[in-house]
DNA sequence: AATGAATGAGCGTTCATTCAT
DNA sequence: AATGAATGAACGCTCATTCAT
């Protein structure tokens, strides 16, 4: 998991092109798919351009038709790569050797400041709602990436109930749908929100304070009587 | 659920005599924005096309010039225009005569509805939070627009303390935070969380079940003791 | 005759739009007509903007098309009025009590601060001349309106041969010819002439002095021996 | 006098093997600076049309862009080609062997032939004079380009007045404005000024005669005594 | 005499993409 | 594996002009 308190956004392309050519396939393919992530993040699918990648990269536009095709597979393979590396947190977050109640807490709090430290990643899935879940759906293998999630949710309410300090009736689907929808908001509006709320959510203190708040709100929902 | 689509309410023509030019002038404008409202809320800003906003009005695509000047003021203008919407919403919900916790679940329920009967709304603010909220900044009316929303959670929440059905240390923006979170997640990724879990958010029961589980978490996040 | 030392070229359009109404049509005409002048020299004719002319006016773009049919015609209207400018110039220099290098001296000192002070004329001149002529041709009054300038010539040639200070192989076309050359030169050109040998023609010394030099040029282009 | 239009001096292509790709985009450039010119000198900045620049080339209206950015830029090489192409024409001109006066004589000769014989470069700086010089400005290469034909005039008054043919008090800046508002004119003016007097600059005679007559001009500015 | 609303044609420009090597 | 040159389609926008009153 990266620094949970950079929540820095991708600041405008910068030129570091560098005379080196990438040493191979898969390092220039990485190496697009980065500048992609970025771009795509910062302007949504249409609002992307090309271009401005190709710019971002150490190689030259020609590069990403020839290992993407076109612009949309570009798009595909930079959500696809997003989803992975969610999955890849949260296989990293240990929660067995902990209580029920401080596992949640645990995993609430990693998933804010995982998310909060991940703004490109909000804004890939924005977009892809925004077009509709277009794209996602010729990902089927996302499903069984992220049913992860609820698996390790479902054991912990599992224990939770077996030691009293969680309610029965759970629905393990609606208390993730909760903790991401409550940590995903704090960046996905966080520009809407801050603004009209005047909360400036890059303030450590600020993500820190609506981070327990968050917490707080699960714990409550889960909590037994 | 009220029609999602389903923006106007401009009455039927009065069919009197000095249905002038000027008269037209509004309604051409009106017109416009509400192509132009479901065109940048299916596209965002980027992919929307000005030739397509015009094909759905009755006017021409001169005239969206003629009226607004540019794409981006016509994006504004559909922006300030939802956001006055959400507020006449609110201001029509009657929560004086009930409960604080009626109320508050009522407050919540209506506004699970509102948003999910209103998806170009919410993705008019997804596409906004992609810009970064350059857009938004140049609307500072909005703060004013919005505080009403903040007032009324206070005075529900004082009247909930008062009569000990609440606690007493909610912050009524963190409050306002959590219902707008959970209303907005649930239309805002519909497509992908949907497509990933299977949930199919416009059949109604699965709506109003996931409504009843808002409705908890909020409940549960007040509740005194 | 104009200040001779105002060289300033028209600013940027001065929004200078009064409440009160032109008082009759004719002076709307003219009011058009001046802001036309203005523009069209700026901008020659296709750079020109009709709505920024009915900008510097006080009254509509509708009146222009009202009094002018379209904007050829007003173009057509501005060049017109602009050669019967210089006509009445021309008959209010009063040489008759000069000698005839005196009258000359005069004529071509009063012609270059006649242009220099009037570069919107020399712009329509040069905007006229970019289209081929192809407007001037509809005004074959013109040929009579400037061949009072010949005549004057004429008759100031036969003067200068009479009493001995002018040669005789004088053509009064060729004179005239150098006088407009020289002059017209001076402002047409002060661009691009004044970037390229760091000349200021705005200077009220050097264009005195540049003016000195042209009547040196003419004089001696008429001396006798 | 030279074919008025036949700026380009690029020789027959060699047949060689590799005449590649990078051979032709510089082909291509000047193809369209070719079209350019003439579109832009037939209607001025404003009024050229980028599409009928691209159907003058060989390739089409994208090349534009690809090469030139924009309008604009295209005008700013159309500008800098025009005015380098003038120096080459000065450097041609032997004038060393000559007596003062006959060498002062072949420049002027030369000099109206020139600019009579190309009519587009010289309406290309009555636009650049109506656009108030302002693209120029960015081409400041073009004060030492110039500067050339000033120091030529120099070292031919200095030898004209070393052996008594020529005046001393010759400033060579008002002498090369003098040559070029003469000869310039002669082209710039000749719709309208051809149109009022009557004189048609295209005949043959009537140029050789006008020409003449402004060698008499500078001859007699120049001449000592 | 005067005007705000409306318009079709076309303009400069940008875009993702492909060609030829 | 890599690239500079080339491109068609379409995009946002502007223009002079006319309509209806």
């Amino acid at each position: 998991m990266r620094d949970p308190d950079n929540f820095s956004d991708t600041p405008a392309p910068p030129a570091r092109k560098r005379t080196t050519r990438a040493k191979n396939a898969e390092a220039t393919r990485q190496n697009i798919l980065e500048a992609a992530l970025s771009e795509f993040a910062r302007s949504g699918f249409s609002g992307a351009r090309v271009d401005t990648i190709a710019d971002m990269t150490q190689t030259s536009k020609r590069m990403i038709y020839y290992y993407f095709s076109n612009k949309e597979e570009l798009y595909l393979a930079v959500l696809e790569e997003s989803y992975k590396k969610i999955r890849a947190f949260e296989t990293e977050v240990s929660l067995d050797e902990l209580s029920p109640v401080n596992a949640l807490r645990k995993l609430v709090e990693a998933t804010v400041d995982y998310q909060a430290g991940h703004p490109d990643f909000i804004r890939i899935i924005m977009n892809e709602n925004i077009l509709q879940g277009s794209n996602i759906e010729r990902l089927p293998e996302l499903r069984s990436v992220n049913s992860g999630a609820i698996d390790l949710l479902r054991r912990l309410c599992a224990r939770g109930v077996d030691d009293g300090s969680f309610r029965e009736d759970i629905n393990p689907v609606d208390l993730h749908m909760n903790i991401s929808a409550l940590s995903f908001f704090n960046v996905s509006n966080r520009y809407t929100f801050g603004f009209i709320f005047d909360r400036n959510f890059s303030d450590p203190e600020v993500h820190a304070a609506r981070r327990e708040q968050i917490v707080e709100s699960i714990l409550r929902y889960v909590r037994a009587a």
